[in-house]
DNA sequence: AGTATATACCAAAACGTTTTGGATGTCAAT
DNA sequence: ATTGACATCCAAAACGTTTTGGTATATACT
């Protein structure tokens, strides 16, 4: 079929591992044969068989990384942006990524299990951390290279990059009450997530230092979704006193507020200010514009992607770990809050 | 390090033919062999080496797909929900996929030989076909196994699956008309898209059983982003004779559009309509919920990926063409126009 | 008794690489 | 003439599987 390092080898007189230290680059074969070896190889059209390779490196040059979603269908644009700094990092750095979607639990775990057991990949990317990682754990416990993307209870055991969400929210909390506003709702994913209870405090800690407190009755847990983003969205609209503004956690969740909003009439960024978090490309296309906190997912993608590859090359000697000050992008879908206008 | 065939077959004291075979689970070995080999394997923690077999059975169980993204950040949820179609069947069938995003082009072009070549996947799916498409040239010159997402020219030659947009367009002309629209805006792909004729000539055609034309400086071509949905409905809006209704095709520039639309004080659904093409996840809880034509992307990576495998496989006696009936979803960002109203 | 059939097993080759541990030849220094 | 150093090369083993082409034993049929 495709031509090997065997077919090269008889082709040019020498043996295959005379072949296989030219394509190499070793510096004992002369320089005329590596010449000839590396033209014919050309002219052939070798390419090397990536899985004789790595059975024999014993190592696999790839990158696992499961993504938890709830429904097998995922489509929140927040991944697909990581996905892609991920993956175009990887690919530069030479690692296939091998990708596969689990919702959160028993399934998920086994799928960790197989890709390390069956030597599949050489290092996961964990994203979206938990308070109690199972999937931390286990990696922990087998040893086995990884790198998070957000951190845990107790995550100076590992590597990871984070965006500071606490530091995001008291800067979403300062903008709001520089508007006015004092009645204040947030929609937040399901606490097991390691980002939520930081999110929150940030925003009541904000708050607080003007005085104004968040009550309880005022946040609501989510899934991140946009579906569930308008129904709480309405949930909260609907209490006694209405809420002057509404922070929601993520961005989709932040379209789903604007849409109850808008369906009751009333206008964003005026009668009630909604804001986001993650800054997605269609943020500054919706209507309005959403003001929100700005991750740059892509990047950190990227950094999440480089920091495994040298940990799998041992070239990290410690953990690393880095938190990201996120910032505000102000834009339409928050204003002045007007006492008269209600 | 893990666990091999090898170490089994000590244990057992067994060849490590017997052990393979019985693991394959062939009946040239006896029950209780059978048995005592399996219960050994779970205890010991076995999981086969995949590049081993991989190597050995000279295939690579492995799917590939290239995304053709304009700028390395895909965020078109439109391409996550064929990927998460495609790559949980893929899972379903044992299969890996092998996901990297290329610009159309030169680079993207050696992407596709490098897989090939170094025997790195067993088929391509091929998304978002070109009139003439290079990738489609390619794989047919090598007799290379894949399916595409949409068609081309000249496609009797290969297995696809593909919505019918010509007739989705129609559904979208008769759904305009019935609502007094008599001016419409049309924002397309580039033209070297195949759907991107197919689509136009739907809406026109379309549109002429109704005696209206379809005016060519009413049609835009933008590139399936936001912000081009943005650009070029600002365009035509600013048109002296401003359309009443615009036809996007696809969602993300729909949203684009309403945004171009409402920024200008024009309520959407009953100033201007607009019209999308996917219905993805958003347009549901887009403000308004957007008209648009449903594909049922998911679906169709699943089906992609199946048919691919049954091509690998050999399971295919001759090319399977799939064409797709989409229907409408009639949302609120459509409405009847009222010739007093402006 | 001899032949055929079925059952249970296995040694060795193969897949395409890289790595190990030399071998051979040349040249300069002793 | 030896020795050592260096440059250039290579045979064979290894990575972990599957497959090929058997063998050996027991049972059943003439």
């Amino acid at each position: 079929m495709s031509v090997s390092i065997k077919d090269i080898a008889k082709r040019v007189n020498r043996s295959i591992t005379t072949v296989s230290r030219a394509l190499n680059d070793y510096d004992d074969v002369s320089p005329e044969t590596k010449q000839l070896i590396l033209k014919t190889a050309k002219e052939m059209g070798y390419s090397p068989n990536t899985f004789a390779q790595r059975l024999q490196k014993q190592q696999s040059d790839t990158i696992g990384l499961i993504l938890p979603t709830f429904s097998p269908r995922f489509s929140d644009p927040y991944f697909s942006e990581l996905l892609a700094g991920i993956g175009n990092k990887a690919a530069d750095l030479g690692f296939d990524l091998l990708v596969s979607t689990r919702s959160p639990g028993f399934e998920e775990n086994k799928a960790y299990e197989k890709m390390v057991e069956g030597g599949r990949v050489d290092g996961f990317i964990v994203v979206r951390t938990r308070n109690q990682d199972t999937r931390i754990e286990y990696l922990l416990s087998k040893n086995f290279p990884f790198v998070a993307f957000g951190r845990t209870d107790d995550c100076n055991r590992f590597s990871y990059v984070d965006e500071d969400g606490y530091y995001g929210m008291q800067l979403v909390a300062e903008h709001l009450v520089g508007l006015n506003h004092d009645v204040i709702g947030c929609i937040t994913p399901k606490p097991d997530l390691a980002f939520t209870e930081k999110r929150i405090a940030g925003l009541r800690d904000g708050l607080e230092k003007y005085n104004i407190k968040l009550d309880p009755a005022y946040i609501k847990a989510g899934d991140l979704t946009q579906r569930s983003g308008y129904e709480l969205g309405a949930e909260l609209l609907d209490l006694s006193e209405t809420p002057t503004a509404i922070v929601a956690c993520n961005d989709l969740m932040a379209f789903g507020v604007m849409s109850a909003v808008q369906e009751r009439g009333l206008v964003v960024g005026k009668d009630v200010s909604v804001t986001g978090f993650d800054d997605i490309p269609m943020s500054e296309y919706s209507h309005p514009p959403l003001t929100t906190v700005h991750q740059p997912v892509y990047q950190i993608g990227s950094m999440v992607c480089e920091m495994l590859v040298k940990i799998i090359r041992d070239e990290l000697s410690e953990h690393q770990q880095i938190l990201l000050k996120p910032s505000l992008i102000e834009r339409q879908s928050t204003g002045i809050y007007d006492k008269r206008a209600i």
